[in-house]
DNA sequence: ATGCATTCAATGCACAAGCATTTAATGCGT
DNA sequence: ACGCATTAAATGCTTGTGCATTGAATGCAT
């Protein structure tokens, strides 16, 4: 691979990367009042659920597959806790780490929004050479 | 294309972009002192120089290719030029317009760290069967 | 048991981004 | 020539992000 394919490689990434991470934005915004990150942590914990038995997450194992920094990740968790979306309890056996758990209003929230991030997906992904 | 195979694609799509975009800042931050925009921005003056004769481009003509808000591009501007990257001088034709030219210090501190960006692209995406 | 390095999460702080607005210049229609 | 919608770029404001630090809890070595 020479250096101007791998130039050329970077630059259709990231330009697809910017313009689906903008529909995004604009699509879980104006209709779920949703951040992308919001959305993202949000669905982490559906997915969670499924395997973990109470469905409960140290801040820290949500970190891996959000791409943030450990204090927006905490600040963002401070948000979702603000309006509704989950709860923060102490953990028992480590009482540094915080447990995070769904809300039912959280639940709601995500599977109303979940079509549209589909949808957006989709439109940008499916169907193309770009893999 | 399944759904499920549309969300691993954007998962690896928005991963390998977090990846490349933290690995880039931190090696342009730490040995040239540039943002991965400020880069951007200086290297589409550079491969622009090229091609108009006298090297001038209009601020909205640097907005194609970069991803920011016209408003993050102006103030991105403001600092190139505040470190001596950059002039910006009216545009006689369109007084509106300003044009934004390379000094001699963007055009050094820009060939200084093309290597290091490179370096970090191959890095990432050289070899890979992501494409 | 005590001290010390380590880890988890929260927070102070500085900075960059986007939105909406502003200021200035342009061009078009009448 | 005049008014009015439009465009270019800058700016006020708010918000989200990362870095560095803090505070608390843990564990390990002595």
């Amino acid at each position: 691979m020479t250096d101007n394919e791998v130039l050329s490689t970077w630059r259709e990434l990231s330009a697809r990367h910017a313009a689906i991470v903008s529909d995004l934005e604009r699509e879980l915004q104006d209709r779920h009042e949703l951040g992308v990150s919001e959305f993202e942590v949000l669905d982490r914990l559906v997915e969670g659920v499924c395997l973990s038995a109470d469905g409960k997450f140290r801040v820290q194992e949500l970190a891996a597959g959000v791409h943030l920094s450990q204090s927006a990740l905490s600040r963002l968790i401070a948000r979702l806790e603000k309006a509704g979306f989950v709860l923060r309890s102490m953990c028992a056996d480590d009482r540094r780490g915080v447990f995070v758990t769904l809300t039912d209003a959280g639940r709601v929230r995500h599977s109303e929004a979940l079509p549209t991030q589909r949808r957006v997906l989709r439109a940008h992904l499916a169907a193309t050479p770009h893999g």
